[in-house]
DNA sequence: GATCATAAAATCGTCGACGATTTGAAGAAA
DNA sequence: TTTCTTCAAATCGTCGACGATTTTATGATC
């Protein structure tokens, strides 16, 4: 009964992942369904991927409360590497860790959302900067593909899939910039940024984000460097005013407050 | 025998900090003389820091081993906590984490350095920007104080007080835009910096620097965003350059690599 | 003497356990 | 009924231990 740290077929799924799937149901939002598909890969990034995933799909409202030892029988690991996600989760703005009192799931307040984007416009205004000198003939083309696929995931209307290519757009021009170090810190302000647009509503506006998309591309293919960082602007700027506007207090907003208590 | 969480007086000091000061000298550069001076402060912290500094002095070149074990018993503490701590100075990039081998001091290749220098002069630029908009006459006032204290520092001519307070300068004029999530991104990339200039000896051109600080406090108390950015970044430009320089492959270069293997 | 195989030591990853803190509820007093 | 006290359950922080992997030392073979 003992554990292996690498990759190997491992019994311990047997042992408590599949021991408790959806029994319990005590009253207030706890996480029911979060543990995936539960393939043999690697635990920890399927943890972390598991409670993002939940965060992002609304499944895990801001507040909820992410108790150790319920992640460990979900996953069937100890409390060590549970611990370990949690941080890492924690680092990345995800989760909020109080000392003594466990982890929830964060709730970004109107400044903090505020201020994350504008630390966004100006990682990625720097960014595209450094994308329209360094692009070559067939980063352009790849953009263009992303640009067809976000009009494929417009046309199906179902909004994860939506926001999961205008991400994938932005990371992608953004890695033409060049710099892994930037990406980082822009990845997970976008991440963040995720969270938030799934909090507040998912609004609707895809060919309005989309067109902006492809003026960005434009843009960046022409080598207009002053256009291109103006553009991106416009657009995030727009991204946060359509935010901030589509939230007179939802329904579900409410409940969300209540059990921040 | 048993520990206890909080910040209380606890008797592991007596255990093992004063147990070993410096009486092994295994061959190889390990660490001794890490630990501080062992107030009764919180623990996390304390062994960061004293690892951070460590680096920073040169006493624990890149490449040196960072065995859990040893700090253990050179804290006082469990594994568990130097582990977290270890984690946090990965994810800082201050130490590496190889899986199964241990934790090493990072060692920052000339690509690296080329891109944190980058990402820096683009944070960098957008702080000040919104510095200048946002700052109040307190704020230069403060800042004419700390460049006062950069002339002392300069007048002891002791290279890590003036590095400390070069770090401050660039902090603070940082906190001027108003925008934690990018302030703590900077805070990051000056670390690293720091750790680079370290490593590729002190460039000694500190009135050269202080100059150029002077440039940039002139600027935003005069309003003028466009001389502000440029002048940060012309400041950037030349602290790189003179870092680049400085390396033509000294004796204790040298031996770095030996011991990186 | 150099190279390779083997064994011992050191180190890492994970686990279960113990005490401490917090949370929630039951019961007494106003 | 409301509020406060007391107590039990849940949860967190830290520790020591065990197996697995890596590293180092030892000895055999060419």
């Amino acid at each position: 009964m003992t554990q292996k740290p690498s990759a190997k077929p491992r019994k311990t799924a047997s042992t408590a992942a599949g021991a408790r799937k959806a029994g319990r149901g005590p009253a207030r939002t706890d996480m029911a369904g979060i543990a995936a598909v539960d393939g043999g890969a690697d635990v920890e990034q399927r943890i972390y991927q598991s409670v993002f995933d939940g965060v992002l799909n609304q499944r895990l409202p801001p507040g909820t409360k992410l108790p150790e030892p319920a992640l460990c029988s979900l996953f069937g690991v100890s409390r060590a590497v549970v611990r370990k996600v949690l941080q890492r989760l924690e680092h990345d703005r995800i989760v909020e860790l109080r000392p003594n009192r466990g982890a929830v799931v964060a709730a970004p307040t109107p400044e903090e959302t505020r201020k994350i984007f504008e630390a966004r416009r100006a990682l990625e205004a720097a960014l595209v900067e450094l994308a329209v000198q360094r692009h070559s003939g067939k980063d352009i083309e790849e953009l263009h593909a992303l640009l067809h696929q976000e009009e494929e995931a417009m046309a199906n209307a179902y909004q994860p899939a939506w926001a999961q290519t205008a991400r994938n757009f932005h990371l992608r021009v953004a890695a033409l910039g060049g710099n892994p170090i930037l990406l980082a810190y822009l990845t997970e302000l976008i991440s963040r940024c995720s969270l938030i647009v799934a909090l507040y509503e998912p609004a609707g506006n895809a060919a309005c984000e989309h067109e902006e998309h492809c003026d960005i591309v434009d843009a960046i293919s022409k080598g207009d460097a002053k256009r291109a960082v103006a553009a991106m602007n416009a657009h995030l700027v727009g991204l946060e005013e359509r935010i901030c506007l589509e939230r007179p207090s939802s329904v579900k907003t409410l409940a969300q407050m209540l059990n921040l208590a």
